[in-house]
DNA sequence: GTGCGGGGTTGACGCTGCGTCAAGGTCAAG
DNA sequence: CTTGACCTTGACGCAGCGTCAACCCCGCAC
């Protein structure tokens, strides 16, 4: 007659999961003895041993039981379903390597490398930190929303860093943010702004804006970025997108012409 | 603004994964509306998103927090010890399918093929099934023991299913098992098993009877084995054991010679 | 106004296979 | 008699949500 420890030592396992499989009923519950002491006997030890014997080989404990009791073309069918289990399992965890290694590759969190290609040049041409993170913020969106057309979309926006009007814009930018004298810069980039607005009106892109955004309410959550750089930056845009009201546009994510604002 | 579930959309997750990264405080807790809605704006999806980059990739939540935070240093070296820790896992499952396939592949379960090779002979010469089963049952419990030396305990045991006295007996406890004259049998039987008895004592072979034995309480074991054929086995092993005793020898697992008991 | 369908809210259990206290009773040895 | 090792039941913890339950809210058709 065994004790619990002595059951599990022989089988190798854990009194702990000896009695785990006691409460799921994969082991039955043994005699016990005048002090309440579970007594067992080599038949459960020899139990006990298969149990471990298909665990460890990646049976679901809620199987064992059907797979001790089967016959032979039973169990080969049986075993077959759960290596598929395993095989797909592995294949899991073999994506995760995949794209962890992506991500340690320079693929910066949730964006393909030819956005952070373009947002480094976007900071080499003096754009502000915030900017840059408020951009990279869009695309991440963007990329979650329409990931297969990213790198489409990127060469427009390499195109449009290499317009003068843009790169003047974006270091008058950095020096606005940067600089405590805001309001001369700002009427400056408004004028930058409604100038490059007026050049894609003028070369018809405007249509070419709705690409990425597909309806209003995204336009509006894209609107929506700028709150993660602080309160300051929102006033901001709110005073350049008042100047561009006085200057008959509106809007920074998709531009439109309105009616000038008065002044 | 959005409501949790426009949130949940725009990031491709389900609300309920939302409100349990809200719960452990990987993604904070929006403003509420009048009504207690959860209003949430770009930056919560936009952090949403890259949660869940990181989540898919096999990082556990609990380490999203130190990966999103991580300057590029910091982040490879724990991506370093993510992709360790995927590998083990990957390498444990793979660990798994082995073992499965070894079981598809016949080796009856917690048994190698020499031990199945061993017990087909004993059938074939006529042991009874129950007879088989314990024998099967043992050497389960031998080999959770002292798993290196099976093959070796093996070579012995095929040699003694040679001896012309081991197959009689084999085939008079078969009779004995499924016909209705015990009693002569089991002269017999006791005859042919102190037979054995008296040879291997008289080659000095009982000293190697301890080899898979190596304790008396494992021997005690080994006695219960037979339980599992249920009581009429049981009866008639201790009848078998009785008869050996009249004849000066005492044990089936290990046997012992004892002063004749009377008749 | 009312009913309906599709949101939202908190709270709590379920899954997998045990590990790990907690608070006791038992047993063999010194 | 004490000690230490073992036994007992009971219950929480883990990972990452899925899935009710029971109730509130909103917009729209009637």
């Amino acid at each position: 007659m065994l004790t619990i420890g002595q059951l599990a030592a022989y089988a190798g396992v854990t009194t702990r999961a000896v009695r785990h499989y006691h409460q799921v009923g994969l082991l039955p519950e043994p005699e016990r003895n005048h002090s309440g002491y579970r007594t067992y006997t080599a038949p459960d030890v020899v139990r006990l041993i298969r149990i471990r014997t298909l665990a460890d080989a990646g049976v679901p404990l809620a199987r064992v039981e059907e797979l001790l009791a089967a016959d032979d073309e039973g169990f080969s069918t049986a075993v077959t379903e759960i290596d598929r289990r395993l095989r797909a399992e592995i294949r899991e965890l073999q994506e995760h390597r995949r794209r962890i290694a992506q991500l340690a590759a320079g693929d910066s969190l949730a964006l393909p490398p030819t956005v952070t290609t373009y947002l480094d040049r976007m900071r080499a041409l003096g754009a502000p930190e915030v900017m840059v993170q408020m951009e990279r913020d869009a695309w991440i969106l963007i990329a979650a929303q329409v990931p297969g057309r990213i790198d489409e979309f990127m060469v427009e926006k390499e195109a449009q860093l290499d317009d003068p009007t843009m790169r003047r814009f974006l270091r008058v930018m950095g020096e606005a943010v940067s600089g405590d004298a805001p309001e001369g810069r700002l009427v400056e980039m408004a004028d930058l702004v409604v100038e490059m607005a007026e050049q894609a009106a003028a070369r018809g892109e405007l249509d070419g804006q709705d690409d990425a955004v597909p309806d209003q309410s995204f336009a509006d959550l894209l609107d929506t970025v700028v709150l993660t750089a602080g309160p300051e930056m929102v006033r901001l845009r709110d005073r350049l997108l008042g100047l561009m009201e006085e200057r008959g546009w509106s809007g920074l994510v998709r531009m439109e012409r309105v009616e000038p604002g008065g002044g």
